[in-house]
DNA sequence: GTTGTGATGCTCT
DNA sequence: GAGCATCACAACA
C-alpha cells in the first residue's frame, strides 16, 4: 500500500515526474540546522534499458540496490569523492530514478555558504555541490523513504518555472546508445542551473513565473 | 567569461 | 585495475 506521498513518484512517466519536481522545495533538517532550496535541475534515468543508468541491463549490486526500492526512496551514491542524490521512482523492482542536479538556495543561506566555502551560484549549481551545501557527506540515508527522512522534498511548497528547458544529460558516456537522450530538465534562465552561462541567466526573475 | 586538466574515493570485474 | 550520473582551479581570451 503506497502513501499519497509515494504515489507522486509512480504511475506516470519518469520524465514527466522529473519535470514536475522543478520548483519544489528540497529540505534537509540536519544537525547544524534546517537548510533547503528550490529544485532547478533534474535528470531522468530510465532503468534497465537506459545505457546511462546504474541499473542498465538489470545490474543489481549491493551498491545500487536502493534503486530497486519503493517510489520516493532516496538513492545516495558517491562518485569521485562527491555525494549525489536520486529519488527512486516507479514501483518497487522497477529501477528508475531522478537525479537532483541543482537547487536555488532558499533556507539558511549562511549555513550553506559555510558548508561550501564558496559564494554565489557555485554554492549549489551541481549535484555534488548541492549535497555539500546541505551538509550531507555520507550514504547514511541511502535507501530511506524520503517521507520519514530528514532529507526530503516538500511537495506542497513550489514555484512555477516560466519555461522548462531540455538537453542531453551531463557527464554520461556520449558514445553509448542513450548518451544524447534528452533526459535533462531545468528551469530556463535560472542562474543556479549547472553550467548556466551568465548571459543566458535571467537575473530579474531567475526563470520563475 | 570560457576552456582544459588533474585530483579524487570507492565499487565491481 | 578500470571506470565512473564530479569539482576546482589555472590558463587563456
Amino acid at each position: 500500500m503506497l502513501t499519497t506521498y509515494q504515489q507522486f513518484f509512480t504511475k506516470r512517466p519518469t520524465k514527466e515526474i522529473a519535470q514536475d519536481l522543478l520548483g519544489r522545495m528540497l529540505v534537509y533538517d540536519g544537525p547544524k540546522g534546517k537548510v533547503g532550496g528550490w529544485i532547478v535541475e533534474t535528470e531522468a534515468y530510465l532503468g534497465v534499458n537506459d545505457t546511462a543508468s546504474h541499473a542498465y541491463g538489470g545490474r543489481h549490486t549491493n551498491y545500487s540496490k536502493s534503486l530497486y526500492g519503493n517510489p520516493g526512496d532516496l538513492y545516495i551514491y558517491q562518485i569521485r569523492s562527491h555525494y549525489c542524490v536520486d529519488i527512486v521512482v516507479q514501483d518497487q523492482g522497477e529501477p528508475q530514478g531522478i537525479l537532483l542536479r541543482a537547487i536555488e538556495p532558499a533556507i539558511n543561506l549562511p549555513l550553506m555558504k559555510q558548508n561550501r566555502s564558496q559564494t554565489g551560484v557555485a554554492i549549489s549549481n551541481g549535484p555534488g555541490k548541492l549535497m555539500m551545501a546541505l551538509g550531507v557527506q555520507s550514504r547514511a540515508m541511502d535507501g530511506q523513504p524520503m517521507e520519514k527522512s530528514p532529507l526530503k522534498i516538500e511537495l506542497d511548497q513550489r514555484r512555477t518555472p516560466k519555461q522548462i528547458a531540455v538537453s542531453p544529460r551531463i557527464g554520461v558516456n556520449l558514445k553509448q546508445k542513450d548518451g544524447k537522450a534528452l533526459n535533462r530538465f531545468y528551469v530556463a534562465g535560472n542562474p543556479y542551473v549547472s553550467g548556466m552561462r551568465k548571459r543566458d541567466s535571467d537575473l530579474e526573475t531567475h526563470g520563475w513565473r
